[in-house]
DNA sequence: GGCCAAAGTGAAGCGTATTCAATATGGCCA
DNA sequence: TGGCCATATTGAATACGCTTCACTTTGGCC
């Protein structure tokens, strides 16, 4: 027998994480401070510990909760894409667009969790592998309509675009003027497909 | 008249970054104390503070001297390069390279220098702009001996390519299988000039 | 050989994650 | 309805690590 209804709980629990992942956008990790996340949830320090093993958890739900979201959403939107050309540029300005939309949070999986050495293995890996399979798959799809050479390594292409949406959003970010998402996706997808060569070379 | 002579004072700075280098490579910015690093340099807490404003400083020096060895490496060995292809190959194949050998390394530039607020207009990023502007000059002799499409933005090529690289990385050094480089740098250079689709779209 | 500026020390100060003993609360049963 | 008590909640105490600073030691120079 709960002192305390189950829907209190959940709602005690999604206040603590609504204000933790305010607080660690804002700040970053290790400024950000559980004094102030407690205070931002209207709730003692120790109470946090409750509801969380310790700061580190508490990132970690902040970001799986994330991924869940945009999981989702980018699930949908590709779906719509009619060929294989239209789909990685949905996933491209997507992905993009996220990064734009969301940087604090990308910057905080890139930076903290990311390069943890529990990443191998975790919750939060799972997910990022649920998330890029979503152009393995596109990628896959594109040699079985024989629109893409078929000795292609999935995961170096899906190295080459989620590492270019990084950079590039991130370049923008720190800089000064903003990114044009769908003239970046749209030369992005093009030199993928094309190549940078004016004549092909022989394939190895 | 300094108490001491310069050639000891070197000596006792190049003891504290030696020390702070093998330190932070080993247990990441937050879990190296400076007690640790002071043991390992064999000197006191305080006297760290004589030679760096704090600990922060202490990182941003350990990686200027390590982007300041890799940036002439990386020179040096891409001006062998005959041609575009050549160069391109070195500077990808090189790149990995140090990747894998210095992961570490790699790993807080990424996760505590790259991400950092004050990172724009930073030393280190200017370093970091001398680093990939060798690649930016490759890009930009190949527009001019006519292998690379005049429209093509060099900055795009940059984000691919270096995005790609540090992905690729990634998932091998936390992974299981080591990355044979060659192969790799080969097949990113390959994709990356003629593209993955087997028939060209037309352009923009 | 002694002076003294600067190198070097390390314990105290301060801020923050985490723990835990004490307290408040709210659902349940009489 | 009122009291019981499991447990939600609190916040002060603890532990730990960066940084400071008053003090000590050193070594070059006259």
């Amino acid at each position: 027998m709960p002192a305390i209804s189950p829907q209190r709980m959940r709602d005690r629990y999604d206040a603590i994480l609504a204000a933790a992942t305010r607080v660690f956008a804002e700040k970053g990790y290790s400024t950000a401070s559980i004094t102030e996340i407690a205070q931002a949830a209207d709730v003692s320090d120790g109470l946090i510990y409750k509801y969380f093993t310790n700061k580190r958890d508490l990132l970690e739900h902040v970001l799986t909760s994330f991924y869940v979201r945009i999981i989702a959403d980018l699930e949908i939107k590709v779906a719509k894409g009619k060929n294989f050309e239209e789909r990685l540029y949905v996933l491209v300005s997507e992905h993009l667009r996220v990064f734009v939309a969301d940087i604090d949070l990308c910057r905080l999986f890139i930076s903290e969790v990311r390069v943890a050495s529990d990443y191998r293995g975790s919750a939060i890996q799972q997910l990022n592998r649920r998330y890029t399979s979503i152009l393995i798959k596109i990628v896959d799809e594109g040699i079985a309509e024989g629109e893409i050479l078929p000795n292609i390594d999935p995961r170096l292409v899906r190295d080459m675009l989620f590492g270019a949406i990084e950079h590039s959003s991130w370049r923008h970010i720190n800089g000064s003027q903003p990114l044009d998402v769908p003239r970046v996706a749209r030369s992005m997808t093009d030199v993928l497909v094309n190549g940078l060569a004016v004549r092909r070379r022989v394939r190895a």
